[in-house]
DNA sequence: CAATATAATGCAATCGATTGCAATAAATTA
DNA sequence: TAATTTATTGCAATCGATTGCATTATATTG
């Protein structure tokens, strides 16, 4: 193996100059002559230089890397954030290091202790399902990493930014909206209560049946992890014994799809005897049999917001200027078949 | 902020003792005393200490990170694999650097650039649809850094580990199961030729029409990038004019999905009047309705065995003993609603 | 107790890029 | 031509952890 590191030393003797001015040329200093800058652009090229960022880091303090840490990048979601969050990081230079905690609390505090160990500029996290520790959050920043937290956030920790979406509203919308098309008994699939936005959504639908004038059943809702085998058994538990629900408004998408899906496979008719409604798109959404109606989150723009205020902390100057605070977007309903039987 | 950055020097300072004590100490150094070990471990703990990676990157000329380049993360397939990679990389103490190429040249191209850069030990690739050019692969081969490709692998490069699944033999499976449920005009929605695994696909696809003495009519094969829209579209083209397939077998799951999509939208009943047969599942393939037949493949194992691989050749000692070769795994058929009529 | 072996620790160079300051070369002005 | 600016380039320290070799402390043996 041709191990060839080139580095700045290389190119700096095959000219005879000093490493500095090498170094100032490939970063284009003023204080250097177009002809050296040309030359030495020419060598690195030649020579097949790479700039070793680990020697830039070490010296500048910075990586120009971004840490995101969310739960699982298999979801529509969370892809598209890193999608709208690699976005902003590129073009400004940045590398993105992606990471799943899988919806584990160890995980993810091993993951903060890499992260940190690589010295990464700031972190980007939604929290895992069961994070109701943070002191890894607390320590990333007396190291002086910013960090920014989006939809899954935490409260507890101030002087952050926070970037979710009013999931209150968008739990209203969306049962509402069932509420309209004349469904009585609305389930709701909700997410552990030690999230604040599982909280929300749950808050959001409380108040829908309020103002639908529907009275609230807490057996009609069900807390899990909203996984799909989640969805299947608890519309399996919940239409074993009459009176059952005749819609489920589900705290996520994929657990509104397997709820559908088990009614379909038992005869239920949906929309006609069982409406459903999903928070958060995903691919599929519009491609199922019925299409499923869903509460539409901007994700990709939850990951460009979260990237910049990101990058503004990091580079504000001076410190301490900023002004935290919790941006929260607006949701849409996106009314598909699912949930209009008329 | 208080950018407190704690090193080696600060925990001798402490101790009184020489760096070199504290390093050996933190890294179990069999020539230092249990006593002092303890007593830097102690030490570092109330400062705060995390080990700077750069640092250490930069002395030991490994960064102990390995990257990973694949098109998107929000398919089910990527991320399953990626899920494998993470795997056996934390086990070995690895981190992993996740990037999309979203399909795109030029953007793969930069990614290795900055992979390079950063100095990664390893390189896992699974290529971009439309990447026709490797300088960049020879380029982080001429740099040291080992290499292993997957799923699209790319056959110019040699001396490299690949893997794959049996292409051929999944299409023939896929195609020869819908010949034996009774469809008799089997359409295939092909991926680009460029990609080896799309020409096994169609080459599978074909053997299967052979052996089951259906004609093989190239107005059925449609080549596409095989996203969702590309799915609908042929659908449309193909069953505008009649005659039309009485079935698709799709090189990916995506198209699967969205041509019967269009397929229930226009009132043709699946599997009736319409077989279906994807490539690869979706997390969604058993929940749609119908659920829909597709040939599995080792998402996972695809990705231990490309991370155990690389960093098989990253240790390797000496150089230049290893077999590389193409490993390719064995897919399986799982049939569902979308095929059997009966 | 002296001599030798062994254990524990320290010194100093190193990885590669950056950067403040000094030094030299070239250009301008008196 | 001498004096002064201005444009370029070089020197050397630095970031934090590692490591070969030297040194000191402790243990063992004769």
């Amino acid at each position: 193996m041709s191990n060839k590191k080139v580095s700045i030393y290389d190119i700096a003797d095959y000219l005879g100059i000093a490493s500095s001015t090498v170094s100032r040329a490939l970063n284009d200093h003023a204080r250097i002559s177009e002809k050296t800058k040309k030359e030495v652009r020419r060598v690195a090229k030649v020579l097949g230089f790479e700039k070793n960022h680990l020697a830039t880091g070490l010296i500048t303090n910075q990586s120009l890397t971004i840490g995101v840490v969310v739960p699982a990048v298999n979801r529509n979601f969370f892809a598209s954030a890193i999608t709208g969050i690699e976005k902003i990081a590129s073009e400004n230079g940045y590398t993105v290091l992606i990471c799943q905690s899988h919806d584990l609390y160890d995980r993810e505090v091993e993951l903060f202790d890499t992260l940190i160990a690589n010295r990464v500029d700031g972190i980007i996290v939604s929290l895992a399902i069961n994070t109701e520790q943070f002191d890894h959050f607390r320590k990333a920043r007396d190291t002086g990493i910013p960090l920014v937290f989006f939809d899954r956030v935490c409260d507890e920790i101030e002087d952050t930014f926070k970037i979710v979406v009013k999931d209150f509203e968008g739990a209203y919308l969306g049962t509402s909206h069932l509420a309209e098309q004349g469904f009585k008994r609305i389930a709701h699939i909700a997410g552990y209560q030690s999230q604040k936005i599982f909280r929300d959504r749950l808050a959001g639908y409380k108040q829908a049946l309020l103002d639908a004038n529907l009275p609230y059943d807490e057996k009609l809702v069900k807390y899990c992890q909203l996984t799909t085998e989640d969805g299947t058994g608890i519309a399996e538990e919940l239409l074993q014994h009459p009176p059952g629900p005749d819609a489920f408004f589900c705290a996520n998408n994929l657990t509104a799809i397997s709820a559908m899906a088990y009614a379909l496979n038992h005869h239920i008719k949906v929309p006609q005897e069982m409406g459903i409604v999903g928070f958060s798109e995903e691919t599929v959404s519009s491609l199922l049999k019925p299409s499923v109606t869903s509460v539409r989150q901007p994700c990709e723009e939850m990951g460009t917001l979260a990237a910049q205020k990101l990058l503004e902390e990091i580079n504000q100057e001076p410190a301490g200027q900023l002004d935290f605070k919790e941006i929260a977007l607006s949701t849409e309903l996106i009314v598909r078949e699912s949930s209009t039987p008329r």
